[in-house]
DNA sequence: CGCTTGCTTCGAGTGCACTCGAAGGATCTA
DNA sequence: TAGATCCTTCGAGTGCACTCGAAGCAAGCG
C-alpha cells in the first residue's frame, strides 16, 4: 500500500467547473503538464498497473487518454476520479455500483439526477457505517474499561 | 441476512459479573432456559448453522455446551458472544484476529492485559475507519450539492 | 543499440469468509 | 415409529477484488 496521496477529488469529467479551483498544490504536476504514465499513477495511488488496466477494462475509469502510439496518458483528473474511486472503496461500496456511477458520467448531463439520487444512496449507507462503528467503539470502550478494572483491582491484591 | 437482533454485549465468559445486569430482555430466553439448539441460534443471528460450526471448528467460538448425547446447547452468553463477533466484523477486523481473542479468552484471567491491548488497538482502527468514512461523506456531499446546483440552474434555464 | 516500459490478450492464482452438499449415522419430537 | 433435526468429516464451490505471469510485439530513452 502506496500512498494514494491525492484527496479533494472535485467532479469529474462532465463537470470542470471547479477542475483547478481550491487545488494549490494537490496533484504531482500542474495543468498542462498532466501527461502521467501508468507507472507514474501507480506510484502515486499505490496501485498496480494491472491494476489500473484492470479498472479501465471493467469501465471503472471513464476513459483514459492515449498518446499517438497508443500508451495511457492519465490527466490530474484521472487522479481525481482514482482517490474518488479510492474513498468509495473505504466505505465497501460493491464496484459493480461504482461502474454504475462511471456508466452514468459516460452517458452525460442527462444523468444528473441519477448520480446525485447514487450518491445520496451512498451517503446514507456511509452514514449508517458511521452509527454501528461508533456502536462497536461503545462495546469495544465498555469492555477495555472492564479489563483496565479487574486489573486494578488485582492489583490491590 | 436474517438477524443478529442481540445488540448489547456483556464481557463473556471469563468476565460473567455483569452477565444478568442491566439486560431486561436482549435474549430471548432466560438464565436458566438458556440452552438452545443450533437452528434456534441459527434463527436470532441469521448465521447458518454451517457457518456456527465452522466458528466453533476454527476457535471462533469459546467452547460450546453439549447435551448428554453431543448435541450443541448455546447459551445466553454465546448469544453474546456471537453479537460481539458481529460487531467485530463490520469493522472489518479479520477472522484471525477475532480467533485471537478468543484463545486469549480460553487460556484465562493471566491475558487480561493482552486482551485489553488487543481491544485498544481495534478501538483505534475503528476510530481511524470512522474518520475515513466521515472524510469520504464530506465528498459526498460536495458532489451532492454539486448536482443539486446544476439541477436547479438548468430548471432556471 | 539495448534496456526498460508499454501495449494486448489470455488465463490462472490468491485470500478471505463463508457456503454448500453429501455420506452415514445418532437423537428428538409428535 | 416416522420424519425432522442433529452430529461428524470431507471436500468442493462461491463471490469479490484483485494479482500475477506469460507470450509476443511496439515504443521510448540514455
Amino acid at each position: 500500500m502506496g500512498g494514494m496521496t491525492l484527496t479533494q477529488s472535485s467532479p469529474v469529467s462532465t463537470d470542470r467547473l471547479d477542475a483547478c479551483v481550491a487545488a494549490p498544490r494537490l496533484h504531482p504536476r500542474p495543468h498542462g503538464e498532466d501527461r502521467y504514465t501508468i507507472s507514474e499513477v501507480a506510484a502515486f495511488t499505490g496501485l498496480t498497473a494491472h491494476t489500473l488496466r484492470w479498472y479501465e477494462r471493467i469501465g471503472l475509469m471513464p476513459h483514459v487518454d492515449r498518446s499517438h502510439t497508443g500508451q495511457r496518458r492519465f490527466s490530474n483528473q484521472d487522479l481525481d476520479w482514482l482517490a474518488f474511486v479510492g474513498k468509495l472503496r473505504l466505505t465497501g461500496m460493491p464496484v459493480a455500483d461504482m461502474v454504475r456511477y462511471a456508466e452514468l458520467i459516460r452517458v452525460g448531463e442527462e444523468t444528473f439526477e441519477e448520480r446525485q439520487e447514487l450518491l445520496a444512496r451512498t451517503r446514507r449507507d456511509v452514514l449508517n457505517r458511521i452509527a454501528e462503528l461508533q456502536d462497536t467503539v461503545a462495546v469495544l470502550d465498555h469492555k477495555i474499561s472492564f479489563y483496565a478494572d479487574a486489573r486494578k483491582a488485582s492489583e490491590r491484591a
